[in-house]
RNA sequence: UCGUCAUGUCGCUCCAUCGCGCGCAGCAAUGGCUGUGUGAGGAAAGUCCGGACAACGUAGAGCACCACACCACCUAACAGGUGGGAUUCUGACUCGUCAGAAGACAGCAAGUGUCGCAGAAAAAAACCGCCUCUCGGGGUAAGGGUGAAAAUGUGCGGUAAGAGCGCACGGCUCUCGGUGGUAACAUCGGGCGCGGACAAACCUUGUGGGUUGAAAUGCCAUGUACACUCUGCGCCUUUCGAGGCAGCCGCUGCUCGCGGAUAUGCGGAGGGGGUAGGCAGAUUGAGGUGCUGAGUGAUCAGCACUCGAGAUAAAUGAUGGAGCAAUACUGAGGUAUUGACAGGAUCCGGCUUAUAGACUUGGCGACAGU
C-alpha cells in the first residue's frame, strides 16, 4: 500500500472527556522541547493526537500558531513510526503533545523530538484502559 | 535632488511537491475518494467607548452610583468625527492683524475646605511706616520688603493721615437693551458692583445611563441509562407451605443445555427532563467597488456592478527553487544573513497602541539650474 502523509479529522483528539482522562491517567515522557502524554487503548479505537502550546510560555498568538503547525507537520510526516508498531500489537493511542520550551525552536529540533517520542510510546506499557 | 513635518495608500511576489478548514459537483456508500473554487489584518491587538442582537427585569417618583460638560452639525449611537467660537502659547510682519498649535473651555459671585517655604498678613490682613492721642489705645492698604500670587490700574481731588471716599479715562464680574450671527460669541450703549487661587478638593447645576454578555440565548437528542403514567403477567396439582409445565431474562443469532427472576419483579405502550453529542445564533451587512449630484466639511442621496473566511482542543503550514527589498563583506561579478508589527472566534462604528520598507499630495529648509 502506498504511504500517504495525511492528517484527517478523525485522527485529531477532540473529545474534552478523553483529553481530561488522558491528562489524569496517562503516562508522560519529555523529549525537549516536547512533553507527550498518552493513553494506550485497544485497536478498535482510532489513534488520535492533539497539540498544545501554552500561552504562559509563548506570549504571541502568531508564534503559538506557528509552533503548533510545525509540531503537527512533524507528527504528520512521522506518524507511520507509531502506527506500524501499534498495528503489530493491536493497540491504539490517545496522545497530547505539549510544548514546554519558552521560545520558538527550529523545525529540525522539534521533528527529532517527535520522532523520539513516537518510537517510545508503543513500547511503554500494556493497554491502560478500554 | 536631498532632509524634515503633515496627510493618504500599500505593506513581499511567483512556481513545484506534500498537507489543512469551508463551499460546490461527481463517484462511492456510513463519513471516504476525485475534481474544482475559496481561505486572516490595517491594526485581526488592547478590550477603552458606542451600538446591533439576546435573555432576564420594568406602575410612577426620589436617593445613591457611574459617565459626560463652549456652540452647531454628522451619525444607528458615541467619551468619535466635521465646522465654528472664546482662551492660552508660538511665529511673522505693515503692531493689530495673519498663520499654526494646545485642551475634563459648566460653576469657586451657592456652601464647606485647602493654600508648603518665605512673608506682619494667603482672605474680608496692621509688622515697620503714616496720622491722632487722655500714651491704655484708636484710625489708616499710600510706601517698605516676602512670594507663583498681596486686595481693580493711572491721574486728579480729598483727608489729621489715608482709602473707589469722590471724579476722569481704563480693566473685570453680573445684568438690561441695540446690531450681526441658527448658536457659542462678537460689538455698541446703559445700570448694580470690585468677590485671590484651587472643582484632576468635597461639592453644586444640567444631560444621559435597568442588569448581564455569544461560555448570551433558542432548539434537537444516541442508549441494554432514568423520573412519572397506563397496562399485561397464563395453565395444572395442592395437605395452602409450596411444587410442576409454559412463558420471561442471561450465556446466545438458532437448537439443546445450564443458570436467574417472578409483583420493591419482568414485559409492553405512552412520556418528560436531559448527559455524550449535534443544530441554530454565525456570516448579505449601518457590506464593498465605481460614477454622478448636494454640502466649507464630517456626511448624505441616486444609479450601476458585486458577494470577498466562518473554524469550535479550533483551518493559511512545510520543503525546494526563482525574483524583490534591506544590511554586512567585497579588485563592482558576487557571497552571506534577514523579511516590520502581528493571527479571525457574534457582528458593526470609533479611539488607543505596535509597525521594516515603498509610494501619493502638500508645507518648510538646503543645494543646483533658469
Amino acid at each position: 500500500m502506498e504511504q500517504r502523509f495525511t492528517f484527517k479529522r478523525a485522527e485529531r483528539l477532540k473529545s474534552r472527556k478523553l483529553i481530561e482522562q488522558t491528562f489524569a491517567e496517562g503516562k508522560s515522557k519529555i523529549a525537549y522541547p516536547i512533553r507527550a502524554v498518552w493513553l494506550l487503548r485497544d485497536a478498535e479505537q482510532q489513534t488520535q493526537a492533539a497539540f498544545a502550546v501554552p500561552k504562559r510560555r509563548i506570549k504571541k498568538a502568531v508564534d503559538r500558531n506557528r509552533i503548533k503547525r510545525i509540531i503537527r507537520e512533524a507528527y504528520r510526516l512521522n506518524k507511520h513510526l507509531l502506527y506500524e508498531q501499534l498495528d503489530n500489537k493491536e493497540q491504539s493511542a490517545a496522545i497530547i503533545f505539549h510544548y514546554v520550551a519558552n521560545e520558538e525552536l527550529p523545525h529540525d529540533k522539534i521533528e527529532a523530538s517527535i520522532r523520539k517520542l513516537l518510537k517510545h510510546i508503543p513500547n511503554s506499557s500494556k493497554i491502560d484502559t478500554a
